[in-house]
RNA sequence: CAUUGCUGGUAUCCAGAG
């Protein structure tokens, strides 16, 4: 059982659930370790259905197994189910509670988490972090500061949270002084540079950041790789791409958004083909290929084949219909028919509206929605 | 002292700014 359990654990961690399920299920005696750590690969997966199921199918829920299914709802569409989940918990510990606050930071909740954080029963580094994370999530880099000066300590996570927080809002400088100020700086940190030199387009400044730090690793390899597709530099991103000591998800689906962007539909969908695992994200990024030059039968057909869809899928066709001649009222049927919409989806059908000159239609998206950006 | 849970860097959808 012990081994079971550490490959299962192995499995979760390499992000290939159906071994690990593989192995549980093969299991003659399960303890409630095996459980929990089935659970956390889904959660590691990001595959909240079969999350929810472990979960529901456990014979003892332990506090280890609510707060993993609760972070598996943080990446969802409904994160707020986190919350009605947290209520539920028969009972709460440091980490469930900074769980919870994670969840509200990721997805730019600063007020919730502003105030969990305040009814907090004790908070520990680990909290004070999270805080500092939400406030970065939310673009709020002054207030981010102050926190980061109230903090009781730093570890390299303040430090590594409040440079990134001034990297990826293009304040090089000020993240420069960080990285001098900081008492260690990691590849994360790097990573973190490269990155924001990469979306200022000062390529040879990404690039030199990539030569001269001290380590590079997979996430390093596909900021690099990143940097080139995101500024059309197809011939540099393939070079690299190929070069790369390995590769994961994030560098195909880099290197497929690549081809799609630069027009060559053909070359993306024999890359795709050849992929030795495909996502959501994946599935997408050649949809939105289709989409965005109004191939819509093409489109349609490839969404009907998807094995999962998630919003974003949706709202590719639903760009896709708002963008083709006498597309809008195709567009009107689809976002009705679709099962949730969000920010996007509303500000397609309102700036399509908008632009055919249908100022009531428009004016209605505008106040069907429920915040406003 | 401890087989599993919480915090930092990279990819896909609309708009805006450059």
């Amino acid at each position: 059982v012990f081994l079971c359990n550490k490959l299962i654990e192995m499995y979760g961690r390499c992000r290939s659930s159906r071994e690990a399920r593989t192995i549980f299920d093969a299991m003659l005696a399960r303890d409630s370790f095996s459980w929990d750590t089935m659970l956390l690969a889904y959660t590691r997966t990001g595959n909240l259905e079969q999350a929810k199921q472990i979960f529901d199918e456990m014979p003892s829920k332990n506090l280890i197994a609510w707060t993993s299914l609760l972070v598996a709802f943080s990446s969802s569409e409904d994160f707020h189910q986190a919350k009605l989940l947290f209520d539920q918990m028969p009972e709460r510990d440091e980490v469930a509670w900074n769980a919870m606050l994670a969840v509200y930071a990721q997805n730019g909740c600063l007020e919730d988490a502003t105030l969990l954080f305040q009814e907090m029963p004790s908070t520990n580094l680990v909290s004070w972090n999270t805080l500092l994370d939400a406030f970065v999530e939310a673009g709020k880099l002054e207030e981010a500061g102050d926190l980061f000066h109230r903090m009781p300590l730093h570890d390299l996570i303040s430090w590594t949270t409040i440079h990134h927080a001034y990297a990826r809002f293009g304040y090089i400088d000020e993240a420069k002084l960080v990285m001098e100020a900081m008492p260690e700086s990691d590849t994360v940190c790097w990573t973190a540079m490269l990155s924001a030199y990469a979306q200022l387009g000062s390529l040879d400044s990404a690039k030199a950041t990539f030569d001269y730090m001290p380590q590079r690793d997979l996430v390093s390899w596909n900021t690099m790789l990143a940097a080139y597709t995101q500024n059309g530099r197809l011939d540099d991103a393939k070079f690299v791409f190929w070069g790369m000591p390995e590769r994961d998800l994030f560098s195909w689906t880099t290197m497929l958004a690549c081809y799609v962007e630069e027009g060559h539909l053909e070359e993306a969908r024999r890359v795709f083909d050849g992929m030795p695992q495909r996502n959501v994200i994946a599935w997408n990024v050649i949809l939105a290929g289709y989409a965005q030059v109004g191939l819509m039968d093409r489109a349609t057909l490839h969404f009907d084949s998807m094995p999962f869809r998630d919003l974003i899928s949706w709202n590719i066709m639903l760009g896709g219909y708002v963008q083709i001649e006498g597309g809008l009222r195709e567009a009107e049927v689809f976002f009705r028919g679709m099962p949730q919409h969000n920010l996007v989806s509303r500000n397609t059908m309102l700036t399509a509206f908008a632009q055919a000159g249908f100022i009531e239609k428009s004016r209605g998206c505008f106040s069907s929605m429920p915040e406003h950006n």
